[in-house]
DNA sequence: CGGCTTATGTGCAAATTTGCGCTGACTTCG
DNA sequence: CGAAGTCAGCGCAAATTTGCACATAAGCCG
């Protein structure tokens, strides 16, 4: 490769395009003998002359006149990139990559058609998978994530819906086995746990410790395989009051307790934390979750 | 303008292609730390992030694509524009621009055409004026000069052909004036000078010198008016033999003189006198003048 | 023709850039 | 789970680049 110094390009464009080494010098803000010494090494590499130097100034030969039109067309084209790049850290516009569980989906599904509304040249991909997708390396930029407050640094985790979680059972389980009178006394009651050792979220943990494991008939290791149980009359469940606050099917069992509250994470990368496209969304998120308390009320 | 360093374009080009800084680095034969400094110096230009940091390397944000794509454009375009001008160098291609005097038209034209057939990638400009072109603002590649030593500065002169200058008329004047015995007595002979106060052409100063002036009764500030004034049967003119070797109306009157001649010189830029097209071009012009002296002989 | 302006070219010192060695963090593989 | 390999980041010294002053040459303009 013979242009290995991009910058000699762009010095051997202007003086070029300018016809005089000082107007180039002028042009690029440098010294002119900065720019003899950079038409001297460029011209150097390529064993070729690309100006002719008189008591005038530099006329460009042909290999000059033809860097200049490359030269031209690359300088216009970082203009527009330095235009699209700088705009765009003040618009919302181009891509929006959300990474959620996937049961939050129902949840923010309405928050999310209402912004793309809002801001109809964005386009939003909303990721759930049952590995981690990781803000450090680009793959999203804003994620949701339940339970604990994560710690991964380089992020900005923000507090921004308390989901409260009740204990439901299908209109179908209560007809045959009742309703339980006290969670002190669940008798033969059939609940629905997970299958993991140490589950993440508070009330699997609560009821891990407060409920006999004779009376967890029903182990999953997804939530998303809860709901379904529960609808086909396996158990008594938990849920979150949003998303049983329209359910026909589904009753209410025991109302909400403060020990089985599973905060939300907003969880923004650094580095894009201060865009205005993040914090757009960010707010509207924030604002459309205050109306999410309503539903249950 | 954001990108007045082009080279920090190239760094981020490489370290948005590769993933890595350190790959970036390896491509570009500098160090790492380098390349971190320059991604740095052009976020901070931009005021974007043009990537993610993460343990295993740098991820290209959306800007960071964009530009991505943009230098990958530009690479190509300088990496062909590399290969045209080092080819350039070492072939006979494009523009060929020869400066001359309108009357050696006649002389050099069959060497440009036979030139002109043996590289037909090559584009001949024939320029005469009454202005002297000059070489040292890329006016032309080669100049051929008559006269005295060019000395101008920058320039490659080398003598290549020697015209010899006698004097003619036209049979038309012989057949009514007779024709003069001896230069000494030249009797009520009409002889065609030049309007000049101080002619460069060395027969035109003889004249001036050696010929009375009521002998010389016609004069013209420009060479090419010359030949029809004697065709005309306007006077006795000098004229290179290479010129009238083949006439039929004019005659010679008087044979070449030493102190007539006229030689040619070969004038090239420095610049260009290296370059493959000029020397084969001059290596063509010397063979083909050889041959020049056999038409008068 | 002679002063004035504008241009390129060069030696030397200051300033910026770069390279080097080292550290810490993450990933992968056995 | 530990060792090896890879990667980014940082402080400091060396090397390169740049700026400055000055010299020189050519065009401009009465």
């Amino acid at each position: 490769m013979a242009f290995n110094d991009w910058d000699e390009v762009r010095t051997a464009f202007q003086v070029a395009r300018l016809g005089t080494v000082s107007g180039a010098a002028q042009a690029l803000g440098v010294h002119h003998a900065t720019v003899i010494r950079h038409i001297d090494s460029l011209e150097g590499k390529l064993g070729t002359k690309l100006f002719q130097r008189h008591a005038r100034g530099y006329t460009p030969t042909e290999a000059g006149q033809d860097l200049l039109k490359v030269a031209q067309s690359t300088d216009d084209q970082l203009a527009q990139l330095a235009n699209r790049i700088k705009g765009r850290g003040n618009e919302v516009t181009g891509e929006l990559i959300i990474t959620s569980i996937a049961v939050l989906a129902p949840l923010l599904s309405p928050a999310l058609a209402e912004f793309r509304e809002a801001h109809p040249e964005l386009t939003i991909k909303f990721l759930t998978d049952e590995r981690v997708f990781r803000l450090e390396y680009g793959e999203a930029h804003v994620a949701i994530r339940a339970g604990s407050a994560p710690d991964e640094p380089d992020n900005v985790v923000q507090k921004f819906y308390q989901q409260d979680f009740a204990l439901y059972a299908s209109k179908a389980y209560l007809d045959r086995h009742g309703k339980p009178e006290s969670l002190d006394d669940v008798g033969h009651h059939v609940f629905i746990g997970s299958a993991e050792e140490n589950p993440r979220a508070p009330f699997f943990a609560w009821l891990k410790k407060h409920i006999p494991a004779e009376n967890i008939g029903y182990q999953v290791n997804q939530i998303t395989a809860m709901r379904p149980a529960m609808q086909a009359g396996l158990g008594i469940g938990f849920s979150p009051t949003w998303a049983e606050a329209n359910a026909e099917d589904i009753e209410m069992v025991f109302p909400p307790r403060p020990e089985w509250c599973s905060p939300l994470w907003l969880v923004t990368h650094v580095d894009l934390h201060r865009t205005a496209k993040v914090q757009t969304f960010v707010k509207h998120l924030k604002d459309a979750s205050l109306g999410w308390s309503d539903i249950v009320s």
